[in-house]
RNA sequence: GCCGAUGUGGCUCAGUGGUAGAGCACUCGAUUCGUAAUCGAGCGGUCGCGGGUUCAAAUCCCGCCAUCGGCUCCA
């Protein structure tokens, strides 16, 4: 039984293909973006061209805009973009001179396309839309806006955007849109988003009561209900069952330090932005450099414990694991339900491991990680192996480091032969990454688990273990979480299940519906018999009628409903209804106990 | 942080210058009922916060906070 069986959706009919998978929609996207650039420019003569490229599900156009666009704007474009397509332009394509088109440009004033046209390689072609309007494009279009079709296309939102992706340059105004070969693939794309909303763990944590946030506490900050906590409760006491079978040790540290300590693990240098300030001003002034700042990561902590002894090569590995809690100073736009959030938990490891174990060992950490994958029921996700940008000065560190830690984990990929792809620049900054990417239910990336080779915080805090020679050598560090942060887990996990948890997780498993109160002494007998069992049980003792008690658990997504009426009280029954089955019929309460307790072992639905 | 939008009882939402509304939830009463809503009554909001305009502000203006869609950034 898997989670998407639960959805009660109809299996779909209409399927949808992506611009990557389809030549045609690709130029269809793309030329309607050149649709909608023009008809901004004529309602918007002020509005200069950047680029407008097709995405995955349309397309979207960016323009320097000295008024900026509001959602209403988006009518009247629209409007006109279907007069330009209803006068079945021609899409012409031209070559031309790299002087002819910097002349042509010119003559527009448009300096965006100045600035594209000096990275261009030759040929260099414009495509001309009729004869009233024309953009520095490489193409390939459709022939004719005749090809596009009006009603199967939609304009979504309006966004800033920085020129070339730079905060520090110019924000453009940037439009979204969509566009599909028939109107029937644009209703269903919207269809498919309104589910992907319903799916969304910020609306489905609200109506299941998993977590809250508080103004009064803070952006970014969740605060975890019982429900939720019961959830992440499950999940953090499974991995740590399955550290504990590998050699992990568990530890606790605390969620501030004297800024010094970051200091010498170069946090402060380079992750500074990302921390928050010193406990305050006075303080700091006070205290001086013993000013404390909240912990944006577990490293150095566990550092130091490791350093608290002399270490033998004998006790290598040392595993040390803690779910560490924290904090970081995210842009207040950056922050969304539980996927980014300022304060977070990591299900963290550091491992001090020689040299010579540090390939072994890294293998072992993504075998526990792909486990950890398997036992969730997560399929989809890609490997990323997160390098550095050379170029950046964002890094601490040797060059040699950094090519030893980076061979260490595309030695260990090739091991596995494990699929994957590069992303430079997306290193820590003290080493580098292989890192497990997830989407959630609006198709946007989060990174969940990590490995990260380290050789850099073992020289910055002088690590060392007494080698079987009778010398001290620098361990390696391995960094590693497979969760990520439990936070954000959590969220993909509520959108991946759609809320409905397979039973090891569910909050609640199981709720007694009553049909009267005639049978609300032999429920109350069960629910303490489940309860002793170690079942996360409850009785309702609302007096409602049965449907309304169905509904009311088929609305809290509670995995396991059973009925008790006369007939199961005589026969020491429950008429069980669950939410991946249905009605399964009277089952004897001994072998309901068993079934929950074979799902629950299984991380399987009942 | 930047661009755009939004913020009304616990929840979902109506109300665009003239005495704050509905449904659900909650409480009480009646009903004792077999697989997604029994009926009735009641309680509940300084309309995100602060300032301003006005005889009068949920409604108009300014600032802040929070949320949402993006950008940049990241677990």
């Amino acid at each position: 039984m898997s989670a998407s069986q639960l959805s009660p959706e109809q299996p779909q009919k209409i399927s949808l293909p992506r611009t990557s998978e389809s030549e045609a929609l690709h130029k269809l996207r793309h030329s309607t973006s050149h649709v909608m650039a023009m008809a901004v420019q004529k309602l918007f003569p002020n509005a200069q061209v950047t680029i407008g490229p097709a995405i995955e599900n349309g397309f979207y156009y960016d323009f320097d805009s000295p008024q900026p666009f509001t959602e209403k704007d988006l009518k009247a474009i629209k409007k006109e973009m279907i007069k330009i397509i209803n006068r079945k332009l021609p899409l012409i394509r031209e070559e031309v001179s790299r002087e002819e088109a910097q002349r042509r440009i010119a003559q527009n004033n448009e300096p965006y396309k100045l600035e594209i046209l000096q990275d261009l390689q030759e040929p260099i072609t414009i495509y001309h839309l009729g004869d009233q309007w024309w953009d520095l494009c490489a193409g390939p279009h459709v022939e004719s806006t005749a090809e596009l079709n009006p009603q199967a296309i939609e304009l979504e939102s309006v966004a800033g955007a920085y020129w070339r992706g730079d905060e520090t340059k110019a924000q453009l105004q940037r439009i979204y849109g969509t566009a599909w070969e028939t109107p029937e693939q644009l209703a269903e794309y919207q269809r498919r988003k309104a589910e992907a909303l319903r799916r969304d763990h910020r609306k489905l944590g609200k109506e299941l009561g998993l977590f809250i946030f508080s103004e009064e506490v803070g952006a970014g900050l969740p605060l975890w209900t019982p429900k939720g906590t019961m959830l992440r409760s499950q999940l953090e006491d499974f991995l740590k069952r399955e550290q504990i079978k590998r050699g992990y040790q568990s530890v606790v540290t605390p969620h501030i330090a004297r800024v010094d300590l970051f200091k010498t693990s170069g946090h402060w240098q380079k992750y500074h932005e990302d921390m928050f300030p010193l406990m305050s001003e006075t303080d700091a002034e006070r205290l001086g450099e013993q000013g404390f700042v909240m912990k944006p990561m577990n490293c150095p902590f566990h550092i130091q414990i490791y350093k608290s002894e002399l270490r033998s090569y004998r006790s290598l590995p040392m595993r040390l694991a803690e779910f560490g809690t924290v904090y970081r100073y995210e842009q207040s736009g950056e922050l969304g339900g539980l996927t980014r959030v300022r304060g977070f938990t990591v299900d963290d490891s550091h491992l001090f491991v020689t040299p010579e174990q540090l390939d072994d060992e890294f293998l072992k950490v993504v075998d526990l990680i792909l486990d950890v994958f398997n036992n969730l029921q997560l399929k989809n996700f890609k490997a990323r192996l997160s390098f550095r940008d050379p170029a950046s000065d964002k890094y601490i560190g040797s060059d040699e480091a950094w090519e030893k830690s980076e061979n260490a984990i595309r030695r260990a990929v090739e091991t596995l032969g494990m699929e994957h792809f590069e992303g430079i620049g997306e290193a820590a900054f003290y080493g580098p990454k292989l890192d497990f990417i997830f989407q959630d239910a609006l198709e946007r990336e989060w990174q969940l688990g990590t490995v990260q080779v380290d050789y850099n915080l073992p020289e910055r805090f002088n690590l060392e273990y007494v080698a079987e020679d009778g010398t001290r050598k620098r361990p390696v560090m391995i960094h590693r979480a497979p969760f990520g942060s439990v936070e954000r887990l959590i969220g993909i996990l509520i959108e991946e299940y759609a809320g409905d948890f397979p039973l090891w997780l569910a909050p609640l498993q199981a709720r007694l519906l009553p049909v009267s109160d005639e049978q609300l002494a032999f429920a109350q007998q069960v629910n303490q018999q489940m309860l002793a069992q170690g079942l996360r049980v409850e009785l309702d003792t609302s007096g409602d009628r049965l449907g309304k008690q169905i509904r009311n658990a088929e609305k809290e997504k509670i995995p396991v409903m059973a009925v008790i009426g006369a007939k199961e009280v005589e026969s020491n029954s429950l008429s069980i209804r669950t939410r991946a089955s249905g009605e399964l019929g009277a089952i004897p309460v001994p072998e309901v106990i068993e079934k929950m307790e074979a799902a629950i072992k299984e991380h399987n639905y009942f």
